[in-house]
DNA sequence: GAAAATGTGTGATTTGGATCACTCGTTAAT
DNA sequence: ATTAACGAGTGATCCAAATCACACATTTTC
């Protein structure tokens, strides 16, 4: 739980009394690698905080293609959020790629803590800006780049997941074919 | 300033006190067909909240081509968020497509307005929140979607916007090539 | 430690959509 | 009113990336 108070207090200062609180909305747990967290389907029930490994969100499409909506590693938090926040069956994945552990959080405990404490309400605002203008950035992506600038983008953004899981995510997760990402490497050597 | 309050009270509600407060962050601004509300390079003092009128938010890539991140209209937020949220030079173009009004708000406005006022705060949470899940839904709909689900999505979206822009724009919004949507309507039919 | 599953590179072929090029309406502009 | 600018449809051509089909290496797994 000391990561947690770290990662809140990054961009706010808590006293003892209101972290002891905190804390009662957030339970631990350890997940293997090969583990969904969410399952298309099932009901969401948490968003988390990873304390450790390494997770992909994904969704399956008509054509029973994967694709990548995020990765996550320590200090991001991930979930099915259009399940999440509309409180609707999971349209998504969320599979665990590396051991680790994570923090839950319920949508209840995420909206009470925000009305009890401004500061939170503050946090969580600030974490949602952050993940807006991010997104926006990769629409552009989307919208406008080749698929050699898409990789080496990827390749700022995520320096270490580049090594750490295989290439195919990496494609799934830029919006091109294994093969044609392979034949990045080859070319620009 | 009734259609602020309005906006602000769907969300959460407000006594005189607190709305006179609030409305001294606001700035009304008529605005024209044609004309820029950002411009690319400049900074970025404002988001904007659409009273009146349509809006295209959209940069220019490295090859000349336009692409277009979002539409606004009436109750709609729109700013080059890059720009404004980390307080740099725009790298986008806000143009209004249909004469109107906005009321400007500025960052220090948004900040100021969330530390004063927890309401506010929760308010911009809201917004922040629906936004997210609305730009992860659209980057789904680009990593997997045809041009043809693409644009029946949108019709579903912005059915109003379908008749009142012009349709190079909304390929410009798919990222899709103008020739290829027109080629869509006519063997759908 | 053998067998199965998974990751990755790379050739050959196909294809969906971009691009180019023109026509014809319909709005704006003077 | 006449001209210019813009929007929209459509045919012909081209090309980047997807797809298909392997080979080979490296992990898992039992």
């Amino acid at each position: 739980m000391e990561k947690l108070r770290k990662h809140i207090e990054a961009i706010t200062p808590l006293n003892d009394e209101e972290f002891e609180y905190i804390k009662t909305f957030f339970s631990l747990k350890k997940v293997r690698k090969k583990q969904y967290l969410i399952h298309e389907g099932d009901e969401v029930k948490y968003e988390y905080l990873v304390i450790k490994g390494i997770y992909k969100v994904f969704y399956i499409d008509n054509d029973g293609k994967e694709h990548i909506l995020q990765f996550a590693q320590e200090n991001w938090w991930m979930s099915d959020y259009i399940g999440y926040f509309k409180q609707k069956p999971a349209s998504m994945f969320v599979e665990c790629l590396e051991n680790g552990e994570v923090l839950c959080l319920t949508l209840y405990g995420r909206e009470k803590l925000s009305a009890d404490l401004h500061k939170m309400e503050h946090f969580f605002r600030l974490k949602l800006t952050n993940g807006f203008v991010a997104l926006q950035q990769r629409i552009a992506l989307l919208l406008s780049s080749t698929p050699q600038e898409r990789y080496e983008e990827f390749s700022q953004w995520y320096p270490d997941l580049l090594q750490r899981i295989p290439k195919k995510y990496i494609a799934e997760f830029l919006g091109v074919s294994r093969e044609t990402l392979s034949r990045l490497h080859s070319d620009s050597k």
